[in-house]
RNA sequence: GGAGACGUAGCUCAGUCGGUUAGAGCGCUCGCUUCACAUGCGAGAGGUCUAGGGUUCGAGUCCCUACGCCUCCACCA
C-alpha cells in the first residue's frame, strides 16, 4: 500500500536503478515494429545540469516514453560533446591554478590532460539526467570525440573536401585575441556601447594646407589604411578623387579613390580604407586591388607594421590621438552609439583579421536544406520558425571551421615539407603521395565543435558504417531544441545530414523557449538568479521538477519559471498520490472487474465518458507537440473530475451496504486511476510506477503498458447530461447556503419541480451526501409549498429550500436581483441577435436554433425569478 | 537598418475552424479540523480582450494603422 504522505524520495531513484538494471531503456530490435528516435542534444562535457537542460530533456523523455507506450521500438540517444574552447578553458583553468600553462605541457600531454579531466570530472550531467528519470539509452552513449565519431568527422571533412565544399582561404575572419583562434560569426556576440568616434585630417600630397577630414571610431587602425575613399557623388569632395594624402605619423602616401562605400551622408562623406581590419574595407581593397597591411599580432597587440608595436589597442589608440593632436591634425572627438563585436566564450573585442583558415561552404549546402523545409518533408513546431530558418539560410556566409585551438578534431590536411603538397586523408599521412617525401606535417588546426555536432544524429548510429541501428533509426522522429541554437546546430544538423546521408536527420524540429525567472529575466550565474533544477529535484522530487516545466508551456515561447510553479507540481502529484490512496485503500480485497462487465451508475458513466473525452484530448495533443495543453487537459480531470466530483460520488456506495454496488464502483475507479497513471506517465514517470506497483491489477512496469486509447463505447451523453444537472443542483444548494451565511454542514430539506424528476431521484444520494440536504421533496408546483422559501433557478429544474433552515433574507434577495441582472442581460444579447436578419438568413440553421432555445430558457428563468423575488418580499 | 513575435483578470498564461454567459493556475474575500489530501474542501469577487479603423449576419480570433513591449539578424566612418 501507499503511505500515507507523498514522499519521493522514497522511491524515485530505487525505481530507476531498477529501470536501467533492466534494460528498460533499450529498444528491442524487433523490425516488424515502428520505430522511434530521438537524439539528444549533446550537452558539453563540462557542462551541469541548468533549467534549460531539465526543460529540454524533459520533453523529450515524454515524447520518448509516450511513444514507447504506442509499442513502439524506441531509442532515445544520448552523449556528450567535447566543447572544444568551453573545455579547454576548464582545464587551462586547472592548469593555471598550478601555474603552468598549456604550454608548458606540449599539445600531446595537454590533449592527454583534458582525456583524464574528462573520466573524472566530465559528464556529471548523465547521472542528473538520470535523477530526473530521462529514459535514455545509455549503454549506446556517445561521445564527438570517441574514435567512431572521429571517423565519420574525418570521413565528411575528406568528402566535402572532394566535391569542394570544403576549402582552405586566406580571408578576414573573426579573431578571438583572448584564445587566439578564429571563431565563426555565431561565436560573435555585438553590444551595444557608447563609444568615440574621432574626426582628424589627413594632409593632400604635394598640396600644402589642404586636407581630407575623415572620422573613425578606431584610429589606431589607420597604420593600416591603404586607401581614402570618396564617393563620386560626392560633390563637396570628389574634386579629391585621384590625389593622394600622407598617413601622418608614418607618413605614408595612399590614394584617394572613387568608392560607393562611402556614404556622402555619413562621417565627413570620406572614410579611411583598412582592407587587413574591417569586413567592409576589405571588400573595397578587393574592388580597387588594394594592397593588405596587417597591424596586429596574434594577440590584438600592434606589430611591427606600427610605430606602436607591442601595445594593446586601447593604448596605441590613445597614443595616436595625442600624436595626431601634437600634429595639429585632431579636428574633434564625440561620443557615439556604436555595436562592438565580442568573442561569446572570452568576451573580448574580436578583431577582424587576416588569417588562412578552412571554410565549408554553407551557402550551397543551404539550398538543399532549405528545399526540404519548403516542400514540408521537415517542419518547425511552431512553424513561424522556419520563416526565421529561411531569412537565415539566405542570407548565410561561408563557415569557418578551423580553430587555433589544441581540444577537437585535428584537420586531416597533410603537409609534405619536401614538396609542399597537400594531402586530405581520413588515415594518417607518412609519406607524400606525390613526392614520396616523408618529411609530413598534420595541420595544427582543429576543426569548430559544432562540425562533429553537426553529424550528430548519423554518426551516433554508427555513421560512416551502415549498422542496423543507422538503417532502423535514420532519420530520427524529432529534434528538441531551444531557439537560440538554430543556427549553431539545427540548420547545419540539416544541411549535413542532406549531405552525407542523402536524406533529412529528422522529420520534426521542436522549438521550445528559454526557462526564465519568476520576472521575466533570463537565469544567469552572474545574476544570481537562476533555479538549480538538481536542489528543485533533492526537495520535491523528479516528477514534480518535470510536472512544473511541462505544465502549460507552448512550443516557441519562453516560459517564466517560479517557486509558486513548483508548488503547484508539488500539490497536484500529492493529489494524485491521495487519490489513488483513496482508491487502493477501498480496493483492498476486493474483486476488480472489468469495466464492460460492470452495471455503470449514472456517475460511473459520467466519468468514464469523461476519462475517455480526456484520452483523446491528451492523445491529440501529444502527436501536435502541444504537450502543455495535453497536461492541463489531464490535470483538469483529475482534479476537477475525478477528485472533486467522481470520488465524492462513491462514498455515499462505497460506505453503504450493496456489495454488488461496491464492487462495480471499486473497478471503476480502477479503472479510471489505472488510465490516469498511463496518460500522466510521460510527464511523471515515477510517482505512476509507485502507484502502479500497488495496483491489483498490474501487469510489469508501466513503462512498457499499453497506452489508453479512445473507446467508441464509452460515450454516454445520457448520463453526462444527468450529472451535469446533478452537479448544478449540488452546487445551488451549496451556493443558497453560504449566501445567505448558513454552515455548509447544515442539513436542510430541498424541494425540486422538475419535468424530468425520476432522473434527479435517482440522484438523490448524491445529492443528500455532497449538498447536506436531509430530505428531498419531488413537487409539481411551487403552490404546493406553505412555508417561505428561497428558490434557485436552474436549466431544467427549481429548486426550494424552506427559509426557516437558512438565516439572511436580504443577501438572498440581492442574490436574486444579481441573478436577474444576469439574465436580462443574456436575454438581450440574444433578441438582439435574434431580431438580425443577417444572422437568421446566413448563420449556420443549427446555431440559430441554440440561440432561440437559450432565449426562451433565458425568457423562463426570468419569470421564475421574477416570481421569486416577489413572493420572498410578499 | 532588416526580420519575427507578443499585448486577454492584480500576476503568469490558455482561448482550436470567426459562433455557448471569454477560461485556468497563483493571489485576494468569505466559510469549513467533512472518515484520500489544510500540499486540502466549499462559495465568491475580479475582464471595455492596448487603441482606432476595416471585412462579416457575427471579431478576443481575420485584415490595416497607431501605440507599447520583447527577441533575432546586420551594422566599429
Amino acid at each position: 500500500m501507499l503511505e500515507k504522505t507523498y514522499d519521493p524520495k522514497n522511491f524515485e531513484e530505487k525505481i530507476y536503478a531498477a529501470w536501467e538494471a533492466k534494460g528498460a531503456f533499450k529498444p528491442n530490435m524487433n523490425k516488424n515494429k515502428a520505430a522511434y528516435s530521438i537524439v539528444i542534444p549533446p550537452p558539453n562535457v563540462t557542462g551541469v545540469l541548468h533549467m534549460g537542460h531539465a526543460l529540454n530533456d524533459t520533453l523529450q523523455d515524454i515524447l520518448i516514453r509516450y511513444n514507447r507506450m504506442q509499442g513502439k521500438n524506441v531509442l532515445w540517444q544520448p552523449g556528450m560533446d567535447h566543447a572544444g574552447i568551453a573545455t579547454q578553458m576548464v582545464v587551462e583553468r586547472n592548469l593555471a591554478a598550478q601555474g603552468i600553462t598549456r604550454h608548458d605541457l606540449g599539445r600531446e600531454k595537454f590533449i592527454e590532460t583534458v582525456w583524464q579531466w574528462k573520466e573524472k570530472s566530465g559528464g556529471s550531467i548523465c547521472n542528473q539526467l538520470r535523477r530526473l528519470g530521462a529514459s535514455c539509452d545509455w549503454s549506446r552513449a556517445r561521445f564527438t570525440m570517441d574514435e567512431g565519431l572521429s571517423r565519420a568527422v574525418r570521413k565528411v571533412f575528406v568528402s566535402l573536401y572532394k566535391d569542394g565544399l570544403i576549402y582552405k582561404a586566406k580571408k578576414l575572419v573573426n579573431w578571438d585575441s583572448k584564445f587566439m583562434t578564429a571563431v565563426s560569426d555565431l561565436e560573435v556576440i555585438q553590444k551595444e556601447t557608447v563609444g568615440k568616434m574621432y574626426y582628424y585630417k589627413y594632409p593632400i600630397k604635394g598640396e600644402e594646407g589642404e586636407f581630407v577630414h575623415i572620422a573613425t571610431t578606431r584610429p589606431e587602425t589607420m597604420f593600416g589604411d591603404t586607401a581614402v575613399a570618396i564617393s563620386k557623388d560626392n560633390e563637396k569632395l570628389k574634386h579629391l578623387i585621384g590625389k593622394e594624402c600622407i598617413i601622418p605619423i608614418i607618413n605614408k602616401a595612399i590614394p584617394i579613390i572613387a568608392d560607393e562605400h562611402a556614404d556622402p551622408t555619413k562621417g565627413t562623406g570620406a572614410v579611411k580604407i583598412t582592407p587587413a581590419h574591417d569586413f567592409n574595407d576589405f571588400e573595397v581593397g578587393k574592388r580597387h586591388n588594394l594592397p593588405l597591411v596587417n597591424i596586429l599580432n596574434p594577440d590584438a597587440t600592434l606589430n611591427e607594421n606600427t610605430p606602436f608595436e607591442g601595445m594593446d589597442t586601447q593604448t596605441a589608440r590613445k597614443k595616436t590621438i595625442e600624436t595626431l593632436d601634437s600634429l595639429g591634425l585632431m579636428d574633434k572627438i564625440e561620443d557615439h552609439p556604436m555595436v562592438i563585436p565580442y568573442g561569446d566564450r572570452s568576451n573580448v573585442v574580436i578583431e577582424p583579421l587576416m588569417t588562412d583558415q578552412w571554410f565549408v561552404d554553407a551557402p550551397k549546402l543551404a539550398v538543399e536544406a532549405m528545399r526540404v523545409v519548403e516542400s514540408g518533408d521537415m517542419e518547425f513546431v511552431p512553424k513561424s520558425y522556419e520563416k526565421i530558418y529561411f531569412e537565415w539560410m539566405r542570407n548565410i556566409q561561408p563557415w569557418c571551421i578551423s580553430r587555433q585551438l589544441w581540444w577537437g578534431h585535428r584537420i586531416p590536411a597533410y603537409y609534405c615539407d619536401d614538396c609542399g603538397e597537400m594531402t586530405i586523408s581520413k588515415i594518417g599521412v607518412t609519406v607524400c603521395p606525390k613526392c614520396g617525401g616523408t618529411h609530413i606535417r598534420q595541420d595544427e588546426d582543429v576543426l569548430d565543435t559544432w562540425f562533429s555536432s553537426a553529424l550528430w544524429p548519423f554518426s551516433t548510429l554508427g555513421f560512416p558504417e551502415e549498422t542496423e541501428d543507422l538503417k532502423y533509426f535514420y532519420p530520427t522522429d524529432v529534434l528538441v531544441t531551444g531557439y537560440d541554437i538554430i543556427f549553431f546546430w539545427v540548420a547545419r544538423m540539416i544541411f549535413s545530414g542532406l549531405e552525407h546521408m542523402k536524406r533529412i536527420p529528422f522529420k520534426d524540429v521542436l522549438i521550445h523557449g528559454l526557462v526564465r525567472d519568476s520576472q521575466g529575466r533570463k537565469m544567469s550565474k552572474s545574476l544570481g538568479n537562476g533555479i538549480d533544477p538538481t536542489e528543485v529535484i533533492a526537495k520535491y522530487g523528479a516528477d514534480t521538477l518535470r510536472f512544473s516545466l511541462a505544465f502549460g508551456i507552448a512550443p516557441g515561447s519562453d516560459m517564466r519559471f517560479s517557486d509558486e510553479k513548483i508548488e503547484g507540481a508539488r500539490n497536484f502529484m500529492n493529489k494524485v498520490w491521495n487519490a489513488s490512496r483513496f482508491v487502493l485503500l477501498n480496493a483492498e480485497g476486493k474483486t476488480i472487474k472489468n469495466v464492460k462487465d460492470c452495471k455503470l451508475s449514472v456517475a460511473d458513466k459520467w466519468i468514464v465518458t469523461k476519462l475517455n473525452k480526456t484520452v483523446r484530448d491528451v492523445t491529440l495533443n501529444m502527436e501536435k507537440y502541444e504537450m502543455g495543453i495535453a497536461l492541463s487537459n489531464l490535470y483538469d480531470f483529475v482534479w476537477n473530475d475525478f477528485c472533486d466530483w467522481y470520488i465524492e460520488f462513491t462514498k455515499p456506495v462505497l460506505y453503504g451496504d450493496d456489495e454488488n454496488k461496491i464492487t462495480d464502483t471499486v473497478s471503476v475507479l480502477i479503472f479510471v486511476l489505472d488510465t490516469i497513471i498511463k496518460l500522466l506517465h510521460p510527464f511523471a514517470p515515477f510517482i505512476t510506477e509507485q502507484i502502479n506497483k500497488n495496483m491489483p491489477n498490474r501487469s510489469g512496469s508501466i513503462m512498457v503498458a499499453e497506452y489508453p486509447r479512445y473507446d467508441i463505447k464509452h460515450n454516454y451523453s445520457v448520463a453526462v447530461a444527468e450529472v451535469e444537472t446533478l452537479k448544478e443542483i449540488i452546487k445551488s444548494v451549496r451556493n443558497v447556503k453560504a449566501k445567505t451565511g448558513a454552515a455548509p454542514s447544515k442539513k436542510v430539506n430541498l424541494f425540486i419541480t422538475a419535468e424530468k424528476a425520476q432522473r434527479i431521484k435517482a440522484c438523490a444520494l448524491y445529492i443528500k451526501k455532497l449538498a447536506g440536504v436531509s430530505e428531498i421533496f419531488f413537487i409539481s408546483d411551487k403552490s404546493e409549498l406553505k412555508e417561505k422559501v428561497v428558490s434557485q433557478v436552474i436549466s431544467g429544474a427549481e429548486l426550494y429550500i424552506p427559509l426557516g433552515e437558512l438565516v439572511d433574507l436580504k443577501k438572498e434577495e440581492e442574490r436574486l436581483n444579481k441573478e436577474l441582472e444576469n439574465v436580462e442581460n443574456e436575454i438581450a444579447r440574444a433578441s438582439g441577435k435574434l431580431a438580425n436578419k443577417g444572422f437568421l438568413e446566413k448563420a449556420p440553421k443549427n446555431l440559430v436554433d441554440a440561440e432561440r432555445e437559450k432565449y426562451d430558457k433565458f425568457i423562463d428563468m426570468r419569470n421564475k425569478l421574477v416570481k421569486q423575488i416577489k413572493d420572498l418580499k410578499g
